[in-house]
DNA sequence: CGCGACGTTGATTTGCCTCAACGATTGTGG
DNA sequence: CCACAATCGTTGAGGCAAATCAACGTCGCG
């Protein structure tokens, strides 16, 4: 068994299995301890993973045409994380993955994982739940970015992620709301003096 | 049975049912016929159902505070549409659906979708992969919204949807790429001058 | 025909970016 | 453990893309 099966019950919380289906699942899993800086995933890499974090931080970003980083995906403990574009496809990276915290997480290849929803139908619900969740998160961003200015977005991502400051650098918050580390600076100011 | 089976060839492309399964199904649908002005769905309405679009065109849209609308989805031929954050916990519309020009729809609501998870497996699947790609549809969209100015997304969109603009308004086109109809009208005419 | 809805154009404003310089903080090797 | 460099955050001046406000064409429909 590649992981300890103790971990699935933080995968998989709320979901029980037998003995041989935790056996199962556990075989298709794999355990990687990744430091700050390190990279998971590069652009024209085939994406074949996808990547569950139990502790640490990593994001998923795009370097635009003027070489610009635009940070998609923040992921700290219990988000799954992967260029799911490519993923779903198993084509080739268009965005980059680095560890921005020293990370624990579990890695399981698409077919792996397709594999589980036919021997384990309950995991197909799963994920299916799973994406549901992650599909109206995208559409409240893109809410935010339509309706709302550079100091409401940042509000709201705050109130959303409240200690995530700990983790990341302020340039990773800016790209993610999609402004300057300048303008960024200069809201957090204006709201500190309130 | 409350539509043709017809439909369902449309509806589940390349998937083939026995003839008990297409009844099953066929029984859960209700064909709904729209004119342009319609509404399918307004603010605090309980989402129970989504949508089909088999013919014409539907807008789901948000107004903000200072009264402003957003276009979040454009859905034509083919979509599927609802305010999908409700939908998936049965709770209240945040956002307000209307047609824009005359439709044919196939509603079917949470309940039933769900049991035909249960009764036919594969519409787990086929649902999961739609809303797969759906979910890389709306982070596209996110990074465009990062990366690029507002010429940039017009003629993004312009390439994705060619035939749109005969079906939609300028100002549903501007308050689906997030910018004003002048503005949109700005860019219209830059680049017909080139 | 006449009215309302839609699109266009111009003048002005503004939120955020760019560029540049300078503090503050962090990490690292001596 | 300190010194120093690199990284990160802050501040200011100026510029630009897009918004706002206002007025005016144009189109389609009752």
């Amino acid at each position: 068994m590649n992981i300890e099966t103790s971990i699935l019950l933080e995968i998989f919380r709320g979901i029980s299995f037998t003995k041989e289906e935790h056996i199962l699942i556990a075989a298709k899993f794999e355990k990687i301890h990744l430091k700050k800086g390190e990279t998971l995933l590069l652009v024209n890499d085939i994406v074949y993973n996808q990547y569950y974090v139990s502790a640490g931080c990593l994001r998923t970003f795009f370097i635009d045409d003027s070489g610009k980083e635009h940070t998609l995906q923040l992921a700290i403990k219990d988000w799954w994380i992967s260029d799911y574009t490519a993923f779903f496809t198993t084509s080739k990276a268009e965005m980059a993955i680095e560890c921005i915290q020293d990370a624990i997480i579990y890695k399981i290849s698409r077919k792996e994982t397709e594999a589980l929803y036919i021997e384990i139908p309950q995991l197909e619900t799963f994920f299916r739940k799973k994406i549901e969740k992650g599909f109206t998160a995208l559409q409240k961003r893109i809410l935010s970015g339509l309706s709302q200015s550079a100091k409401e977005r940042y509000t709201s991502f705050v109130n959303q992620y409240p200690n995530i400051e700990q983790s990341v650098k302020n340039y990773h918050i800016a790209s993610y709301l999609g402004i300057t580390t300048e303008s960024l600076s200069r809201i957090r100011k204006e709201l500190t003096q309130n």
